[in-house]
DNA sequence: TTCGGCGCCTTAAGCGATAG
DNA sequence: CTATCGCTTAAGGCGCCGAA
């Protein structure tokens, strides 16, 4: 190795599989392990999961983007519309069922802009831009959990038996979240007295309410520390040591070993 | 002249790093 | 431990430009 590079004052210890410290990288050798023969029913016994079902019909995905992907696959906008007038329920729901597209996304603040000819994704919609259109607490606090989910994105899930699914959550140094996050937003909660909404209710509103699935919540985390009070919780090396890892490349389970 | 593709612009999310 | 900052990425409108 040469001396002049970065390597050449700083030692690696060995191999990168030695000191790789990347959330990402862990889903993606936890999803590595699940995809072998005998994994995915280790795993749910490890937490406890009753919904796997057939093994051979359960689907793994990292990333689970399952609102956004449905939601583009429909761009008629009337459908869009009925869509969201019906779960969000909205006090002036007979008007937003009529008025004009652009109307319609400008009520939410959809960004950049709103559009003229196509519904926008509620992931889209700003909190700061609704609040203006809605003095209801109650209705704007539904409002912001409702656009908050179209965003979550779970770091891995499982789909077992029909309808049903293991949300994983992966955590590394940070423990879990809360919405609002940027500061304009918190500073409408704080003028309203609303309090701030946990990650986990956002998570079970979209997985439960917005797609109807029978959700289970796992957390996977580093050390105790980062354990949820409402999951449960596994650190990467105990989740590892219940899956076989015997046919996994060497340098995966030099991986897991150094956890 | 119109239409479609491409790149730019704006806005927001999410994350780690950092400061208090 | 928490609030804030900066960086990166994504989404979608819109203007530009060339081809039919």
């Amino acid at each position: 190795m040469g001396g002049s590079s970065l390597q050449g004052w700083l030692k690696p210890p060995g191999a990168f599989s030695t000191f790789n410290r990347e959330e990402r990288n862990a889903v993606a050798m936890l999803y590595a392990a699940l995809l072998h023969s005998g994994n995915l029913e280790r795993f749910a016994d490890a937490i406890g999961w009753d919904g796997l079902g057939q093994p051979a019909a359960a689907e793994v995905f990292v990333e689970w983007t399952y609102a956004r992907d449905l939601w583009s696959l429909h761009e008629d906008p009337e459908q869009r519309r009925d869509a969201i007038v019906g779960l969000l329920a909205p006090a002036n729901a007979d008007w937003l069922r009529h008025c004009a597209v652009e109307q319609f996304n400008t009520f939410f603040g959809a960004t950049p802009r709103a559009s003229s000819h196509e519904i926008q994704y509620p992931g889209r919609w700003s909190v700061r831009r609704f609040a203006a259109n809605i003095p209801d607490n109650d209705e704007f606090r539904r409002t912001c959990v409702f656009k908050w989910a179209f965003n979550s994105k779970p770091d891995l899930v499982i789909h077992g038996s029909p309808d049903r699914v293991l949300w994983i959550e992966a955590k590394w140094t940070s423990g879990e979240g809360s919405y609002p996050s940027s500061s304009g937003e918190k500073r409408e909660f704080a003028r309203r007295g609303l309090h701030a909404v946990s990650q986990t209710d956002v998570q079970r509103f979209l997985v439960t309410e917005l797609l109807g699935f029978d959700a289970t919540f796992a957390y996977l985390v580093k050390t105790g520390t980062a354990a949820s009070a409402s999951h449960p919780t596994l650190t990467w090396r105990d989740a590892f040591s219940q899956l076989s890892t015997e046919s996994l490349p060497p340098f995966v389970r030099e991986w897991i070993h150094h956890l």
